[in-house]
DNA sequence: CGTCTTTTTGAACGTTCTCAAGGGATGTGG
DNA sequence: CCACATCCCTTGAGAACGTTCAAAAAGACG
């Protein structure tokens, strides 16, 4: 069922054309000149599809292509000797997936789709040229670097400073608000598929805990959450209860 | 006692040159090409040196300075509102400091000095034209991200993963070890003031476990920790204590 | 309809937290 | 040089939070 790491056996080259990049509709994002356009796409060599639960990349591999985002969401975990998995964090449309394989060294995690996905693919070898001719994609992939940066600061705030309450409930409204600002919750209901075993190896807790806190989460309307979809009836209180800053990015993210 | 977060005022302009840089010596580090020493040399602004716990710069700030670690450890933190506070990471010579302030957004994080430092001083605006003119450089700054993006995941899988014993022994561990790569532990004991206080608060610990589970491994001997210092009697039992896979970067951390 | 996955519940146990207090080291001013 | 303040480390004890083991119920899927 997993699909192969190596290159080119599911790359279809000639797929949707960028003139019709998924991304570009986005008014989040900040829409990239003609002329960056052009060049991405010389540089693109197609687009792969996977369906949820199909791995991107395995946890040690060096992969020869870096990927954007176009639809779906991914999540990339890390695996321990012993079978323990920690989850590090979701990707939504407009993330980079690749940026250790862009500078040459083994990837610290695997990725792999949590709800069907299309990613746009790239080879790694030229990542060099595509840096040096484009400043504009490198100041955004700094962009997009310093905000993953920030995800996992707050992931790591989670984990070392909330209780299980709370890092269900800011778990839950970084993923909704996360859906709203890329289009995908237009109605800030969240579909996507994630069990309580997932959720409980992002958060750090076992899954019987997960499941009791989940529960009383829904006994007092904080969060929505069910196999197939995640709402948050109240975003300000939810917010309030996880003890999550008001902080919004200011400039829209960019286009890579 | 805290600096100005203000430009200008600490910065000792023609400190000492860049021939001197004392990243240079370092042959764990890629050597920077004349020309572009020379671009750096014509970018900096001058020094600045901060004593242990002077705070570079606070949360929610703009700063209008990027920064290099030339010398001595830094740590960066995220503040909670009720006062709860979560260390992220350690820095060391080499690290850079301010990817989000180089794309123009508040810090989500303030950054203090652990042991006297010294820093070298970018001016942000300048930040696009460095990338643009120097590939190398924004290369070597998205290497110095996918690394910094590592080191993330791993202090994750420490706070979801591990126990008190384990997350102890594998942040001695992960010090120590970046010690010794920027020779600063050239007998692998690092001389650094680390309180218990700011051990719990980098491993989401209550500061009383954080004693006894010290205590506990100190009876190990597996970590030899005391206010000042750090030293680990058998690197090999406390990496397979802590349950780290033993993974060295390959390539050398580029000079910024 | 049967199988597999996911969720739910109970109960005992263990790790970690909180509260509370004391001790040691270092520094400062009288 | 002593008295006092401050900062950091240490110890005890009870409580809370979260884990583990075990089993059953509820959904999802072919």
């Amino acid at each position: 069922m997993a699909r192969e790491d190596e290159a080119g056996l599911l790359v279809q080259v000639g797929g949707k054309r960028c003139a019709q990049c998924p991304l570009v509709p986005y008014e989040r994002l900040s829409q990239p000149s003609p002329e960056l356009r052009r060049w991405i796409a010389a540089f693109r060599q197609g687009e792969m599809r996977y369906d949820r639960g199909e791995v991107v990349f395995t946890q040690g591999s060096r992969p020869r292509q870096l990927y954007t985002v176009l639809s779906g969401i991914l999540m990339r975990s890390r695996l321990l000797e012993d079978g323990r998995r920690q989850i590090i964090n979701f990707m939504f449309p407009g993330d980079f997936i690749g940026l250790q394989s862009a500078v040459d060294s083994e990837m610290s995690h695997e990725v792999e789709a949590v709800t069907s996905a299309t990613l746009c693919v790239f080879a790694r070898e030229r990542f060099f040229e595509l840096v040096a001719s484009q400043p504009q994609l490198s100041f955004d992939l700094t962009w997009l670097a310093a905000h993953e940066e920030s995800a996992l600061e707050e992931h790591i705030v989670s984990l070392g400073q909330r209780n299980a309450r709370e890092r269900l409930a800011a778990l839950a409204v970084f993923l909704v608000q996360r859906a709203i600002d890329t289009r995908l919750a237009p109605d800030g209901v969240l579909a996507i598929t994630i069990t309580q075993g997932q959720i409980a190896d992002m958060l750090g807790l076992s899954l019987v805990h997960t499941n009791r806190t989940l529960q009383a989460l829904r006994r007092l309307q904080l969060v929505d959450w069910t196999l197939t979809s995640i709402g948050i009836p109240d975003m300000a209180a939810a917010r309030q209860f996880a003890g999550i800053d008001g902080v919004a990015s200011a400039r829209p993210r960019p286009y890579i």
